[in-house]
DNA sequence: ATACCTGCAAAAACTTTGCAATTCG
DNA sequence: CGAATTGCAAAGTTTTTGCAGGTAT
């Protein structure tokens, strides 16, 4: 129930846009890509360096950043915004919504289906003229709620 | 039109939250809040930090940030999620919401009543609690829409 | 008086840049 | 082959830490 043809969908995606764009598919680009498509937790670009080291030894720190940009600016990932000093990466592109837990800073997702959807406002008096929005839901995650629980943010996922 | 009973108020709250959580009330500390509080732009520690060395000569940036830690600790400043790798703070801790423009990173701010207000999901299945949340309209602010310009994300407010 | 705060210096964490060597198309 | 891309080393930012001296209550 997964065919080649469904499988093949995500490198598809990356190599699509690379030869739409003029540029080149290299194995960097791929494996990268790849990490960020398959994790949930929103990495950092650090995060990904270290899984993607693993498989590919020569990686440098460099690559992941350069990579990370390009694919943003190819609209195949985003920087999800946070309250932390540190960027962190999302493969998902569509409309969708965040848990933030203000104790840790851990980050879920929440499906778009289960805010009510919002009117987008007109132009504003200030001129700024509104695409798209994201909700970002703050409260408390189960993981630091368990009493006397205060997880690190090194610690998070 | 600002009689001293009510331009005291600002002043206060931080008094009263130092003593209620037995914290000293010092000049960098009404010297950090006063300015953020005065303030529209969502600074980053270190705009916060020019500004008030100006009048405070003698100011470390190590004070800025513990003091701005501090303030959000006390309830009295939030930081603001941005996909920037720098920290922005708000005095604003009451529900609002945000513009981001996409190509500089500006911020403004969004009063509540302008969106229609949703509903707090019940707590989700992974166990999150949700206790508040804030939506953030992405698009283009009217700097950015003159064609030609693309201001520097340093030159931004 | 004394517990808390600040400033300094140094380090840590995160990100960007310039350039030579390598790889992709 | 030629242009684009990578890796390395080094520098630039942003934030944190340890400690000695100073300050608010």
């Amino acid at each position: 129930m997964d065919g080649p043809s469904r499988s093949a969908t995500r490198a598809d995606t990356l190599a699509q846009e690379c030869r739409r764009r003029g540029l080149a598919l290299t194995v960097q680009r791929r494996a990268v890509h790849d990490e960020l498509a398959t994790r949930k937790d929103h990495p950092t670009a650090d995060r990904i360096y270290e899984a993607v080291r693993a498989r590919l030894p020569g990686l440098s720190r460099t690559t992941v950043y350069r990579v990370l940009d390009m694919l943003v600016e190819a609209g195949l990932a985003r920087r999800v915004p946070s309250a932390d000093s540190v960027v962190r990466f999302d493969p998902v592109t569509e409309r969708h919504h965040h848990l933030v837990c203000e104790s840790c800073g851990r980050l879920e997702d929440l499906e778009d289906r289960v805010v009510p959807s919002l009117k987008i406002p007109a132009a504003r008096p200030s001129g700024f003229k509104v695409r798209s929005y994201s909700v970002s839901f703050m409260g408390v995650c189960s993981g630091c709620r368990k009493p006397g629980r205060r997880p690190a943010r090194s610690e998070v996922t």
